[in-house]
DNA sequence: CAGAAAGTGGACTGTTTAGTCCACTTTGCT
DNA sequence: AGCAAAGTGGACTAAACAGTCCACTTTCTG
């Protein structure tokens, strides 16, 4: 892929690389034609080609700006997360969000990792690593938490971060299934309740 | 869609059904061809719309029948759930059926619902009430625990259910994105000692 | 300002796809 | 046996698809 070097040019593939990304997401990966998203981007065919080598690679591209855009959204969440308060409010955020939403969606990531192929092996590894990424951003914070004494020294962190996670896909996935936000309300408000009784067993 | 009246036919019907579940686990659901399904199957193509409409209604065929084969495996275990060792030995049944999978593919269902587009609402839909079947089937284990007294009365059966259901695909999807049944082996153990707490309660 | 490089438009190609059609064979029934 | 219905084979069509090509325009740089 030739590297885009001036403003004009990265200001293409940007266009391009957003609508992708929506259709992706409003639609499937699969259902992602070239020729669809150079009509929602206004964009002709040689640049789409000019930019990407093949459709496999902007897959790749939307799964990276996919996990890019779902980590940033949490930023903010992620820095404050080292608290039983910061992991209330990031629950509480993940929840408004899916309500928002009407329950569609489900996790950008989660949803379409479960959309690749074996040929994008590339594309689900990128998503894989978001996961891990997003996993230990948790774990960190219950780390901190750990570190400061606030959570029992016997308590496996690690474990303990993977649980929530399980708790956001399963809950999201279940969410977008019945369209119904309860299920990642219900998921995450019992982690919540269950690391409120190890700080409190202190 | 002409019903199938002869043996023959229904045979037919059933090699062509079985050809594109297996399909669409392997692969996925948008890479099912209707050339690959009768290639697969061996089978013509009229023999393939002989019996289906349309390609969405062998999606949806595909559907019933993935919902129907995930809840006749657990028929058994289902059976005898209603106490801690009954839905101890499900969950371990679970766990090992993605070891031996080397946690490749997911939940049937789970990663089903994740690819069904728009256009294949009904699809979605008996999928969803796969999920919805599976989860009352752990609500009524719960709930006959309860009614013998094994689970303390002020415990929402419902929700423990729904929690139960989480863990099952928040671990199979885990499990799937990170090749790594643990994911679904710390889910359903932590929910196991869960309700031994609660059984232990008393 | 001039040439080179980057960027763009859109027609085009070959392939894959869902779905059709019809001649043919097998089966069930009387 | 003989006829109708069920079942089957495979060529065929039209549309959608990824990817190519080349003439053209805009931007950068010396």
């Amino acid at each position: 892929m030739a590297p885009p070097l001036t403003a004009r040019g990265m200001a293409t593939r940007a266009t391009i690389l957003a609508a992708a990304s929506q259709l992706a997401q409003e639609h499937s990966l699969a259902g992602l034609t070239t020729d669809e998203v150079c009509r929602v981007a206004a964009v002709s065919k040689s640049q789409l080609y000019h930019y990407f080598d093949t459709r496999d690679s902007l897959v790749e591209a939307v799964a990276s700006q996919t996990v890019h855009e779902v980590l940033a959204l949490q930023a903010d969440l992620f820095a404050a997360l080292d608290s039983l308060e910061g992991i209330k409010r990031w629950a509480r955020a993940l929840i408004d969000l899916q309500v928002q939403r009407d329950g569609k969606g489900g996790c950008p990531i989660g949803s379409l990792i479960g959309q690749t192929t074996e040929a994008q092996r590339l594309a689900h590894d990128i998503l894989a690593h978001g996961l891990t990424e997003w996993t230990e951003a948790i774990q960190s914070a219950l780390y901190a938490m750990q570190f400061r004494g606030d959570i029992p020294n016997h308590v496996d962190v690690q474990q303990e971060a993977r649980l929530v996670m399980v708790a956001v896909q399963g809950g999201l996935l279940l969410t977008d299934a019945h369209r119904d936000p309860s299920w990642l309300d219900i998921a995450l408000n019992e982690r919540v309740v269950h690391l409120q009784e190890m700080c409190a067993s202190l």
